[in-house]
DNA sequence: TGTACATCAGTGAACGCGCGTTCACTGATGTAC
DNA sequence: TGTACATCAGTGAACGCGCGTTCACTGATGTAC
């Protein structure tokens, strides 16, 4: 049973990383301060070496949430989607990415100057939950016998890496990766505002892209 | 006729937009630094000033150049293309990038804090140049009729936008849309390092895809 | 149950750093007569 | 051609700022006997 200390200790380690998600969601600085973060939860900013032994430590924990809960939505949407589970994920893709466009661009965006992310550690793995969230549609449509056929020449030696990672036919595979970069390139030029000349509502323009995506991989059911 | 003053103010301005690009490029810092790249040409800090009246001065002008170095490069590649254009379009895209990474970050990537572009200046101009190169390739597949037609409802009024500033038929602009974030997609995640876990050589995997979308699309002559 | 000691969360001050920007200035370049 | 004045590129010092990290410390919590 935990005593107090570690009761304690638990509960701040999460008001920190609270803080500093709110912190990132308004965005104040370029990238996050540690002494901002403990100024706002009324700490001193030595008393968080305490708990994050570096800034790029906290870093790395707010990426790995970050892609958890990405993943997370996204595999949610589709799971409870009444139609088109692909083009269910894809949507809810673009508004986690929209709704938190500071975490996205921790994620995604230009990378952060200094640090590295572990190359095999927890980001790296959470990152690819991410992608793996939107297989399952591409699965079944495989199985259904329903992907389109690729005209282009079979994937080359990089495809087989990324098939048995999302553990797909390798076919199945080059869907996959073509989907998911394509979704992708949508919804990060419009959260960092390349679309803005779009016009006010880029709604209806991302769903039918998804679902013309959709439609011209053969995934729609 | 230039004095002898305009003349070497030309010449300074010019020396410190490379500075600027070379510091850039290194990446040194995550953002530029006006001092460092005063002190890089042998300038105290406050004689850029002469120059920029501020940081954000300088960064609007990086950037413009730097959308109209890239859609020069894909429009060259385009042109000189043999086979398919839209391919060598999209090719010369992803190089331009992984060749330039930090630049490609300044554009494309999570948006500077504090600065905002000017919603029509000309780095928003600029910017449009960009994806107006893969257009050419489009229209002649159109022109041909090869353009696959679209099996989903028809474009919302955001893509009437876009197929206005492009200068095509909203069939075509759908196609033009499509194409252009996808790559997009592919060459931000490539740049960023987010499929470094395929593997070393990526490229092949690029061009497949690149060779596929083109097909999928219709635009492949 | 009480005491002595160990652990460890958090403090407060300081470190050295680089940043964008300002200001009064010097001295070279250009211009009007 | 020479002189007086205006323009303006560039300097050097200073401003106030926020940053990540360190260090010796205080005092509460936990543990062994």
């Amino acid at each position: 049973m935990a005593t107090r200390r570690e009761r304690l200790r638990e509960q701040t380690s999460a008001e920190i990383k609270a803080a500093a998600l709110a912190h990132l969601r308004e965005g104040g600085g370029a990238v996050l301060s540690l002494r901002a973060v403990a100024v706002s939860i009324g700490m001193s900013p030595a008393g968080l070496y305490r708990y994050y032994p570096s800034r790029d430590a906290l870093l790395t924990d707010l990426i790995t949430d970050g892609f958890a809960a990405l993943a997370e939505e996204v595999a949610r949407a589709r799971d409870a989607a009444e139609g088109d589970a692909f083009v269910a994920a894809a949507l809810a893709y673009r508004r986690w990415a929209l709704a938190h466009p500071h975490e996205f661009a921790l994620l995604y965006g230009t990378p952060v100057p200094d640090y590295q992310a572990p190359r095999s550690g927890p980001t790296s793995h959470a990152s690819r939950q991410v992608g793996t969230a939107f297989v399952p549609p591409i699965i079944d449509a495989w199985r259904r016998g329903a992907l389109k056929q690729r005209a282009v020449a079979p994937p080359p030696t990089a495809l087989d890496v990324f098939a048995s990672a999302v553990d797909l036919p390798p076919d199945a595979a080059a869907v996959a990766f073509a989907a998911w970069t394509a979704i992708h390139g949508l919804v990060v030029l419009e959260t960092f505002g390349h679309l803005a000349w779009l016009g006010e509502d880029t709604a209806p323009l991302a769903e039918a892209r998804f679902r013309a995506l959709s439609d011209d991989l053969g995934i729609a059911p």
